[in-house]
DNA sequence: TAGTGCTTCCGTACGTTGTACCGTACGTAA
DNA sequence: TTACGTACGGTACAACGTACGGAAGCACTA
């Protein structure tokens, strides 16, 4: 009952970190600034399975144990990564309200932001936590998003869902495309090879004559995809039908 | 470059053991459903990243090295685990189309019982992979949940898309109750809690001279769900969001 | 019954991981 | 020049998945 942690003091820290300027390089130039970018550079490059931090210390040239002088541990640093990477999302804060085409032009644009911050950074996908990073662009995304939403007759709570439901759909897809990016990394097999392969195995799994319906479509959309899935088609296809029933309820008032 | 493993071999050796009936257990009674079982015990009341082999032989009395006489490694464990978990979802093939109020009633049926699933099993949200795990489960489940959708109006692909847009909006608000009852269990502090608590912060964060938007939407949005998020809210509105673009859709022919 | 062989069981060991602990060495201020 | 504080990093520990090889029990045949 005692070896819990303090919320407070962890937040507290986090914060100081995420907000703090950058410090003076110690006596082997290390910063916090570069450790974060060789982490960035390393979960870019070789996923976040290959994110340690004596990967980290060695693509810096630095005794393993010297990170924890700059960071207090590896979640800290994961915390500074998502921040980081939010701050590649938009040039302004009104970039997505100004976009043409109204509220729907904007979430698009939104949509489209995140899932290439998504694919550019796919090891995010694996570190996104409900409780938010509170670093300092995260409130700028938040801000930039919501904006376009603003004045259109949602009340503002509905403003936050539409928003939430629009990235909960992007995150979504996007992570089904990074999965689908992992496995063909690690087999050498892309989806359409996968798909071609296993079809007499998925034949027999699907019998058509248990399982018509399932028989029917899954060769419909197999054929359609070239796979088992198509995220791309899956994100645009979700996308107009979300933006179609937000549509809906904005006439509805 | 040889060190690649073959996918085809991989494949056909879980397959096997998907549909593998029951082996007869050894002179140890030790089973393939038994691992299972004791895998999916520990990462229910333990969380998945309790789930080491060590302990799965620990629960069942027997030597770590036991278990890979039945199972060829962690991997397939956890997509035998998978398939399991699907077993329960429904009674018959046919519960989700005898469900009331048409497609509508039972695509909400569907999503209701999915997450449920996830409720039960939080540990499945870490471990969907994007290639659907072959078992006798996973075809039962995919016409299950077609079914419904057969004759409203939607071509076979827009049967495949709209069921995977409903799954994968309540995989990803399930995610976002997963992460937050998973935070509580280490931090002893509930949502809600921590929102009051983090209520200064946050107020700093959203300075609401430079984000007027988001710090108005955000305190409304926080009353309202007396939290961050309300995965449970996001739930509803969202589906209703997108069930209301489905009809549209079906309308539009 | 004795022998033979196959399968099941499992102890040991290796290479990873995050990081606690503590000694060393350097840059700066007095 | 001396002294202090901080940055650096070597070693060590517990936990992980699992390769390897020995030991032991069961089902047969002779």
């Amino acid at each position: 009952m005692s070896g819990k942690k303090v919320p407070d003091m962890d937040m507290a820290r986090s914060l100081a970190l995420l907000w703090g300027s950058h410090t003076k390089p110690g006596r082997s130039g290390l910063t916090v600034r570069a450790i974060v970018e060789a982490a960035i550079g390393i979960a870019d490059a070789e996923g976040l399975d290959a994110l340690s931090m004596r990967h980290v210390a060695e693509r810096l040239g630095v005794g393993t144990m010297s990170l924890y002088t700059h960071v207090p541990g590896k979640t800290e640093l994961t915390d500074l990564m998502i921040d980081a990477a939010y701050g590649e999302l938009y040039r302004d804060v009104d970039e997505p309200s100004a976009q043409p085409d109204g509220w729907r032009g904007a979430l698009e644009f939104v949509a489209a932001r995140n899932w290439d911050l998504y694919r550019r950074h796919p090891w995010m996908l694996q570190l996104v936590t409900p409780r938010p990073v509170l670093g300092p662009n995260a409130s700028l995304k938040y801000e930039a998003e919501l904006r376009p939403l603003d004045g259109i007759g949602l009340s503002d709570v509905e403003m936050d869902s539409v928003l939430a439901l629009v990235l909960t759909h992007v995150e979504g897809t996007a992570r089904v495309r990074a999965g689908l990016d992992q496995i063909e990394q690690a087999t050498g097999m892309n989806e359409t090879e996968w798909w071609l392969a296993s079809a007499p195995v998925l034949d027999k799994v699907m019998d058509a004559s248990r399982f018509p319906v399932a028989s029917r479509v899954g060769t419909a959309a197999g054929q359609e995809h070239q796979g088992a899935s198509d995220p791309a088609h899956a994100l645009a296809f979700g996308l107009a039908r979300i933006l179609d029933g937000v549509a809906d309820l904005i006439a509805g008032r």
